[in-house]
DNA sequence: AAGGTGACTAACA
DNA sequence: ATGTTAGCCACCT
């Protein structure tokens, strides 16, 4: 079981309407500090996996995709197809406290 | 197999 | 509040 596997796992347990950060995802797939690499995963296999990629964003509730085939306001699209609100004009913000899913804290 | 990369995060300033 | 720096570590080639 690879640390990639885990994090396709964990991000396909995401429920739906809710987000959760890299650093979650990372830490429930057995490396807290291995964020970034949450987002290398995401970038190389969501199309293959079909994963609910949107629903991982940073620990501060922005959005900070960079990704060429994936831009920013696809992301917020899907997200606000799934009722979650989103700041526009505050960097395409999400309300963690109130769409964030932490499994570990909560 | 070794090296470059970066969808992150925490410190600093 | 913004901008830079360092540490991180598994991804890919």
């Amino acid at each position: 079981m690879t640390f990639q596997q885990r994090v396709i796992e964990i991000t396909q347990q995401i429920p739906y309407g809710k987000v959760t950060t890299y650093g979650t995802v990372a830490a429930l797939a057995g490396s807290p500090r291995a964020a970034i690499i949450v987002g290398q995963v995401l970038r190389y296999q969501s199309q293959l996996h079909q994963l609910p990629w949107q629903r991982v964003i940073n620990k501060d509730g922005y959005i900070t995709i960079n990704n060429p085939h994936f831009p920013a306001e696809m992301q917020v699209a899907l997200l606000e197809a799934e009722g979650i609100t989103v700041e526009k004009k505050q960097l395409f913000k999400v309300d963690l406290k109130k769409f964030g899913w932490f499994p570990s804290s909560g």
